[in-house]
DNA sequence: TTGCAATTGAATATCGTTTTCAATTGGCCG
DNA sequence: CGGCCAATTGAAAACGATATTCAATTGCAA
């Protein structure tokens, strides 16, 4: 990791090696707060903003990407070799991932008819997931 | 118009009026404060809060929709019949639309296989439009 | 016309993101 | 090893868009 930084421009650090390492753990679609809290456990010295600058960091090199939802927040997702699209519960607030393989030609294409050159590809379908609509199932018996 | 919002609980004010006409005037994708420019010319009375305020409305009775490109900046869009995906230029920030029709049937079937009430659909392809393409050609000889 | 809830404009609060600044530190070079 | 310089850090503040507050106004149903 350290070399491969270095290849990028970048130092390593003892808080940006633990930001890296939590950012990895925690997976996808972490925000900013969510990662701050969990390193700022393990250490309480690093500070919101270093947190926040490594997340860039981490896109800058390559290994994530944002993703913006509407919701106001900025979520880092690990870039996987696997295109994929989200499903966004609305409710919960849960992240759902799903193929698009299948679309991606579709969408290559479509770019193409505009003389558009695709960069990248979003894919979000909002809704309720299914622990959600369960819950607004109750929530209509109780009111019969 | 003022008796389809009366309907969902709202009145119908001058300003209501004017900004609602210059949002569909304006046609797609417009932002707060490009509607408030507009609206700002013909009444320069009127607040920027009344705009924001206005757009909520136009989105709470179901003929707009936010959307949102990660460029930091919520815009509307006028809510058409047609569901369609938007080609987002990197560089001048153009919005293109697209047609979704042959990829909905897949996205919706996604959504139930996982069991995932859809609600709606979001497709955004980031990258540079035609123009953009052929001003950073003209660049690249430039330095050769 | 009257009453009341909805609406408005200005100001301010909020909140996530981004920058500033002084102090510290990683890592290259001698 | 020791010194140097650019990168990095933490705290605080700046920023910008969104959202709320509040007093005054206004639509509209009765």
């Amino acid at each position: 990791m350290k070399e491969f930084l270095k290849t990028k421009g970048f130092k390593m650090t003892p808080q940006r090696e633990l930001i890296f390492r939590s950012f990895f753990e925690m997976g996808k679609h972490v925000s900013v707060e969510e990662l701050y809290d969990k390193v700022h456990q393990k250490d309480r010295s690093i500070g919101y903003s270093t947190v926040w600058r490594n997340l860039k960091v981490i896109c800058k090199v390559g290994l994530a990407e944002e993703v913006n939802l509407g919701d106001g927040v900025t979520r880092y997702d690990r870039v996987t070799r696997e295109p994929h699209g989200h499903l966004f519960c609305q409710n919960c607030k849960r992240l759902i991932e799903f193929d698009i393989h299948a679309v991606l030609p579709y969408l290559v294409e479509t770019g193409e008819e505009k003389n558009f050159r695709a960069d990248s590809f979003k894919i979000e379908i909002t809704g309720l997931c299914e622990d959600c609509q369960a819950m607004e199932n109750k929530k209509n018996e109780r009111l019969h």
